[in-house]
RNA sequence: GCCGACAUAGCUCAGUCGGUAGAGCAACGGUUUCGUAAACCGUAGGUCCCCGGUUCAAGUCCGGGUGUCGGCUCCA
């Protein structure tokens, strides 16, 4: 059998024999074309990962990736990881290396060392890493045996590469795979380009702190942020994108656009301008409206509860630490700490469903409120509107049978998706099922989970499977939406929970008049009114449609003696529930379409002899050039006009 | 909470080697009454985040605190 033929399918269906042992490249090189050869990276044989200098084993459909594909992207990003620790392990000696993989935007590697590496050291090492793209190292695999892995990293002193070392035999693994470039060897699952040179550019971001292991009982180590580029074009305009996008920085435009503001005296605690608070009524508004409309009712429920609430919840066992508790000075207990501001709705509206005997007719029951919240978030995490220490959801809660699980899920994610859609918001859904942290017998995580799960099924929502991520009381679907920056934040989310109605002893009479537990369902849409805010300044770029602009138009006269007229349009707009404004600065026409344009305002009502004259406006729309100017229009159909525009869109 | 960086006028930002702070915009006053992205002249505005230290002298150097930012852990 020395010749064995091996039967290789290539992706357009076509198929190759060569004989058992010849390497990838040399199977691109000879079988598909030199042109391939030049650009390939690397390889899949079927799901089985190959640098080019691996010999095929067997037969398998293979796919050679290039720097033309977003795979051959990831992997010189990685490779560009394995140079970045190897110019570090140089410049900086006593520095121990642990893993560095690829991210969405380029790669990261985390390090082990007393000093910090400052943004001068970055310089060093960026500057040396791409002298290393230059010098072309070919990347070289090796496999080796246990003993000779450890023997390596404990000569090495690599303390966090022995401990992975260790994890990968101890998981049955027989041998393990070594990539070196120049001197540099590196314990790593590969593949690899061939050589350092396919590297085009590398860029360094930034440091931060990261645990080992991703767990804060660890040690911290430092993680160096970068990217990589094939070519220093693709780098640039990068580069520009990600420019572009801290413009859309929701933080920068509240400011630019007096949305909001935060203040040393309340960390983590939003001041609402005038604007910023028609922007959240709007919404607020819309999202009430649309509850009412599905059969929720609006409920109103205390800020702050006695500690009596959050022992019978379990939050003063397990939430404790992220609530604000209340000072009673007549307290007799002895940290008087006996009240607390709610950091959820949820045991509020249990409280309500409890005070009435409840009836199967009533059910599924749904609790909408918008109240405010606390949590007391630690300080490293806020973050603008994204991440608040007061803040308030479009929580509800549904009481329901279990039978009705699968029919609201469904109407829920239907509503999010329609308001998400309404948006223009792209979103994935994610389902999360059982942490190892968690209340409730596993039977009852079955019947969640399974209910839960079958309910998504039914909506043919493409979701993402989390196991372990659920909350402590039951699974959930989470719904997530990216910041203009790249980060994902969580808006929506549909939790199932059967622990809190048994911990809360709520019942309900059925049709055969004995008494039974309800199913309960938390849910949000928008998630937070802060954070969607946020995602929506960014989505828009400010730019809001008429129906959530804080300002919906602004009047603006040619000369003073136009003052008259534009006073009745405001007026006569303001009757219909329109946010319009007057702009009184003594300022030539051009400087307050200006100061109208860059306040983003969607509508610049313009008047002057001849609005006056025909007793209408002339409108020009939130943007650039003479296609904004709409020319004349007379009031009743600007308004008219406006109004529609200004209609809730779910 | 942890690691790192940053904090100067309402905003955006200069401020060299340690020698008591400056611009543009905004605000205010005056002139101008103007047709689709910036009229002109003037005035005022500062606990250089806070507390302490070094120094003849601190916006600048050092320590502590607060806040913000980038991550990590956590989370809507």
């Amino acid at each position: 059998m020395s010749a064995e033929l091996l039967q290789i399918t290539l992706p357009d269906g076509s198929s190759k024999q060569v004989p058992r042992g010849t390497t990838v490249g040399d199977f691109v090189k000879t079988q598909i074309g030199a042109g391939l050869a030049r650009a390939a990276l690397y390889a899949k044989l079927d799901e089985e990962e190959l640098d080019l200098s691996r010999p095929l084993q067997r037969s398998g459909k293979l796919t050679v990736f290039t720097n033309k594909s977003r795979e051959g992207l990831d992997l010189i990003r990685h490779d560009a990881a394995h140079v970045v620790a190897s110019v570090v392990q140089r410049l900086f000696p006593g520095t121990q290396v642990t893993i560095g993989p690829h991210t969405e935007e380029g790669f990261y590697y985390d390090f082990f060392r007393k000093e910090p590496f400052t943004p001068e050291d970055l310089a060093r090492i960026e500057a040396a890493a791409n002298e290393e793209l230059r010098k072309d190292h070919p990347f070289v695999r090796k496999e080796v045996s246990r003993e000779e892995a450890l023997q390596l990293f404990e000569k090495l002193g690599e303390k966090f590469k022995i401990e992975i070392v260790e994890d990968i035999f101890a998981k049955g693994a027989k041998t393990l795979t070594l990539y070196s470039h120049g001197d540099w060897t590196d314990f790593c699952l590969g593949p690899h380009a061939p050589s350092t040179g396919r590297i085009g550019v590398i860029k360094l971001l930034n440091v931060a702190g990261a645990y080992w292991r991703g767990d804060h009982r660890n040690p911290q180590l430092q993680r160096i942020y970068g990217t990589a580029f094939f070519d220093k074009k693709d780098l640039d305009a990068w580069l520009k994108q990600q420019e572009e996008a801290r413009k859309r920085d929701h933080r920068k435009l509240g400011k630019e656009l007096d949305l909001f503001a935060f203040h040393p005296a309340a960390p983590g605690a939003v001041f609402w301008t005038h604007r910023g608070t028609m922007l959240f009524n709007a919404l607020s508004n819309a999202m009430r409206q649309m509850c009412l409309r599905n059969g929720y009712q609006e409920v109103k429920t205390p800020l702050m509860y006695n500690k009596l609430l959050w022992e019978r919840s379990g939050h003063w066992g397990k939430y404790k630490e992220n609530m604000f508790l209340v000072l009673d000075p007549e307290s007799k207990e002895d940290d008087k700490a006996t009240f607390s501001l709610k950091p959820m709705n949820c045991p509020s509206h249990h409280l309500m469903y409890e005070m009435k005997k409840r009836s199967y007719r009533e059910l599924p029951l749904r609790y909408h409120t918008q109240d405010v919240l606390h949590r007391n978030e630690a300080t490293g995490v806020l973050s603008g509107l994204t991440r608040v220490r007061q803040f308030q959801q479009d929580d509800a809660h549904i009481y329901l049978m279990e039978s009705q699980i699968a029919d609201e899920v469904a109407r829920l994610t239907t509503l999010i998706k329609r308001v998400y859609e309404a948006f223009g918001l792209t979103f994935t859904a994610k389902f999360a099922t059982r942490p190892p942290q968690r209340i409730g017998a596993d039977e009852l995580w079955d019947r969640a989970e399974r209910g839960l799960r079958d309910a998504l099924e039914k909506t043919g929502l493409q979701y993402e499977l989390k196991p372990g991520d659920g909350a402590f009381y039951g699974p959930k679907i989470d719904f997530d939406v990216s910041d203009s920056i790249g980060r994902k934040w969580q808006l929506g989310t549909i939790q199932l929970d059967y622990a809190v109605p048994e911990r809360f002893e709520l019942g309900y009479i059925g049709e055969d008049n004995k008494e039974h537990r309800p199913v309960l369902i938390h849910r949000a849409i928008y998630g937070s009114f802060e954070r969607f805010i946020a995602i929506l300044i960014e989505h828009f770029a400010g730019n809001f449609p008429v129906w959530l602009a804080p300002v919906q138009a602004r009047i603006i006269t040619v000369a003073d003696r136009h003052f008259e007229w534009a006073q009745k349009v405001h007026e006569v707009l303001q009757a219909r529930g329109l946010r319009v404004e007057i702009d009184h600065a003594s300022e030539k026409l051009g400087a307050k379409i200006r100061d109208a344009q860059l306040a983003k305002v969607p509508y610049t009502l313009v008047i002057g002899d001849k609005e006056v004259e025909g007793k209408g406006v002339s409108p020009r729309k939130h943007g650039e050039g003479k296609e904004a100017d709409l020319g004349f229009s007379t009031l009743d159909a600007f308004s008219e006009k406006l109004a529609s525009e200004a209609a809730v869109p779910f």
